[in-house]
Formats: C-alpha cells, structure tokens, sequence
DNA sequence: TAACAAAATCACAAAATAAATGTTGTTTTT
DNA sequence: AAAAACAACATTTATTTTGTGATTTTGTTA
C-alpha cells in the first residue's frame, strides 16, 4: 500500500468514524508512528482533518462536505461511468464548457480523445489537464480563484461566460431535490447558470446519492437540462418526484 | 553536469550556430548517444528544434526567439535583480497587475513576501505559483490559452482587463526602439496594453539587450509606463534617444 | 506546581521508488 | 552495406518515503 493510498484510507475512515487515533494508525497500516505523524501533518495542512493530541479528527458539516480535496476522493467507478456518458454526448469540432468540480476536472481528462474541440471552463484541474493537450483550444475563464472550489467565479468569470457561447455545458451539482438543483456557494451558482444561459445544450452530472438533498442556493430546475446523468437509481422518493414531472435520467451503468 | 543543464547548452548552442552534430554532442558532454537522442527527442516535441539524421538544426527567427520556453531559461541573476527593483514599487494591500512572460513570472513568485495582495494576471506561470499562495487574493484573467506565451489571451482577456482596476501593472516587453516597446504578436500587445490602460500607475522591464530591437507591434511609448526597469545600462546609442526624450530608466545592479 | 509519562517533534540514516543513463541488439535510412 | 535511429532492458543515480533514536513539548496527577 502506497503513500497516497493510506491517505485516503485515513480520510475515509475519518468520514465514518469522525475521529481517528494515532497508535491504532500505524499499527493498522504496519507503517511507524512517525510516517502516520506526517500523514497527518500533510493532510491538516491541505485542510482535510485537524490534528488533534492522540489521533486526528474532522469537523463534519457543510465546510468538510463541500471541500474538494475531499470530494474528488470519492466514488471512482461511478464517476468514470458518468463520464463515459457525457462523452457520448461530445462530437469533435464542438465548443463544450465544463464548470468546477471533480467530477468535471474527470470529464475535462478524457476529452481529448474528441479533439479537435474548443473547451470553455473555470475549473483549475481541467485548465491544468488541457494546456498541454494538442488539438485543444482551451478559453480559460478568468475570476477570482477559490482553493475549495479549485476554480475561478466572480463578475470576471460570469462576464466571460456571457460574452462566449458554446455548443453543450456540462454542469455538475451537489444536490437535487425535487426537480432542482442546489448549490451551497452563491458564486459557484452564478458562474453555472451563465453556462447553462451560454449553451445551446446542458448536461447535469449527479451522483445517485446526491438526490433528496438540498443546499442553500437554487442553482436551477432540472427542467432546464437536455440531459441528466448519473450513476445509479436514486432512491424511490426521489426517483418519483422526478417522474411526476416528466424528468428523465439517464443512468450510467457498467 | 545534469539533465536540463545539458539541454540548456544544446539550446545554446543551436542558438549561436545553427545546428549540431549528434556525435560532437554525446563526446562534448560525455554521455551516450542515446541520452543525447533522447534529448534532442524531448526538445523537439517541445517544439524548440528539428531532429534531423545526425544532429539536429534550428529554424531561426521570430517564431524560435519568441518562445517562453527558450526565454524563460535565460539571465537567471539579471533577471532576479529587476525583481527585487520591482518589488520595491509595491505595498502591502495593492492591487497589481502582472502580464505574460518569464520575466513576469519570476516577479509573480516573489509577490507573497508582500502580502496581502491581489493580483490580476493572464501569466498562466504566476497563476499556478499563486494558487496554492496564502494571503494573496488571485484574480486570474481568462482567454485562449497559447503554449507559446505561456499565458492567456484575445478578447475575453481584453475585456476582463478593461472591467478591472490595479495600482500598478508590471508589463515586460522583448524589445524596444527609439522611445517605443515592441512585441510581436497582436494579441500579447492587446493585453499588454489593456492593462497598461487599466493600472493607475505602470512599470516596464525590459532586459538591457532588448534596446535598440524592434518587432512587428507597436506596443506603447516608453513615456506611457512611469517607472522603467532594466538590469543594466543600454548601448550608448540607445541611451542617447532615450536621453534626448527624457525618458528615465531605473538600473537594477548588484 | 514539580515530576512523570505519553506524545510530538527533530535530525539524520536507511530503504524504497522513480528518473536518468547506458548497453545491446534490431530496424530504418541513405 | 554502413551509419544512424530506435527499442527494450540493465544499470546507475537522484529523489522520495519511511524508520530510528534523541530531544522537546504537553498533559496529568501526586
């Protein structure tokens, strides 16, 4: 087991058990308390857990919840499924525009095997991903960066966004309930409605779990997307809320 | 002798006679012919040389001398000195501007001693060094991405330039004739000049060779920037025009 | 609050990984 | 046919990760 491997496993058990002990670590792992001492240290300083004297805990909630250092760790298979999904739906010489998120920065990897395509997007891994990437014509948007979203929003973004105009937008959201979609930050919002504003199509991106769930902000109605995609069936509340209104999914399955 | 050294020398090399012998290199840095194949590999997909049987020839002119790639690995101290000139210009709390270039980028990485800041930049180079940075609020601008520069630009960075506002822009520019900075590629000038339209107070760095060079785009007269900044005194033809204009250059000696 | 023990930190050594280079043999090119 | 280019594997060299023991800090309790 390698270095980056029993991080997570760490993070993992942290989001289970809430508070994780030193001593239990390194016996666990058959690595010297020293190596879990800096595990620990490394994850406090990207902000994932608090050290705590003993082991190391995390302050669970909405701030935890909604860090992507976290959220990209998270359902693998799931998410190379959906993005199996939404490449379907890309044709090379298409303009896309990919928001923030780690579900997106996934979509943004694969994308140059559509090339040539010209790629709209704030989401810093995807920006990162695609400047080395020939036949890409990367339009970065510009904005105020932000470490949790790793992406950039503000006016300057949501300005760029209105003044380009591309072919499909894929957007990616944390919550659904009913027949919306939520966001807990009002930028994120902001800069996702000027891409859906900005689009001849939309995509969303959800995980099945992220159904019957809410957060501060309206990001919009699902009625506003062509497409919905996500990895399994939500569960039977959710799955017939959607069919009282006529809303389709479409389940990325193995 | 390591890697990048010896690729630096290659560069070199190529830059003062044109071409090299495969052969002559493999004995001159003492490696096989396969390292030297190997780099000479590696260059040429970063677009710097042509591989030809038995060496490998340069195809000279704008398009070679303007990449960032070459650039950036040139006057390593010279360069640190008008960072430390152009760090004196600012304060704690201000609002710069930093454009493409390497030059800019060295300047991007010293920025958090001066903390806090914000910091408006199309310098992809700076964008990353500031991400991670604490204390340094990053307004990155968006654009069309271009591996050459480096950087990001074309309208969406224009107009994002245009709707913000800086205490100072630091803009550097390869050449400079008479009482006017060239560079020559449209767009960079573009940016260039947005910012120096949107900066309440400007500087140039320019290296001391670049007097008395031209390129295709006008960029601005020297008497637009207010501080001018170079690493050493210029050709006494070109001092003198600059003196009979009364332009004032700022020397960053040791 | 002094004293002790557990935990954390530090500095360096050792081990494991990854990167760079070299070698040999085969395939292209001229 | 000879030189060069290429490929695959072996070897060397750096870099990263981990471990160890000494030292300092922290928390507990007599």
């Amino acid at each position: 087991m390698k270095r980056e491997e029993r991080r997570q496993s760490i993070i993992d058990m942290l989001i289970n058990q809430h508070a994780v002990d030193l001593d239990d670590l390194a016996e666990h792992f058959v690595v010297s308390k020293m190596t879990i001492h800096r595990d620990l240290d490394d994850l406090e300083q990207a902000g994932v857990l608090r050290k705590v004297r003993g082991g190391a805990t995390i302050d669970a909630g909405t701030q935890f919840e909604s860090d992507f250092r976290l959220r990209e760790r998270q359902d693998g298979a799931a998410k190379a499924r959906m993005v199996e999904a939404a490449m379907a739906l890309i044709e090379p010489g298409m303009t896309v525009m990919i928001n923030d998120g780690s579900m997106a920065a996934l979509l943004g990897a694969s994308l140059p095997s559509k090339r040539p395509l010209s790629v709209i997007t704030n989401n810093a891994a995807v920006i990162d991903q695609l400047r080395e990437a020939l036949g890409i014509k990367l339009i970065a948007l510009g904005g105020v960066f932000s470490a949790k979203f790793n992406g950039f929003f503000g006016v300057v973004t949501e300005e760029s966004i209105a003044r380009l105009r591309a072919d499909i937008a894929f957007i990616s959201a944390p919550a659904v309930a009913g027949v919306q979609a939520f966001h807990m930050d009002d930028n994120v919002v902001r800069a996702k409605r000027a891409m859906l504003a900005s689009a001849d199509k939309s995509c969303l991106l959800v995980n099945h779990q992220r159904f019957g769930r809410s957060a501060m902000h309206v990001l919009s109605n699902l009625d506003a997307f062509d497409t919905i995609i996500t990895d399994d069936i939500p569960a039977p509340e959710d799955t017939a809320a959607l069919h009282r209104h006529g809303i389709k999914l479409t389940i990325a399955r193995t």
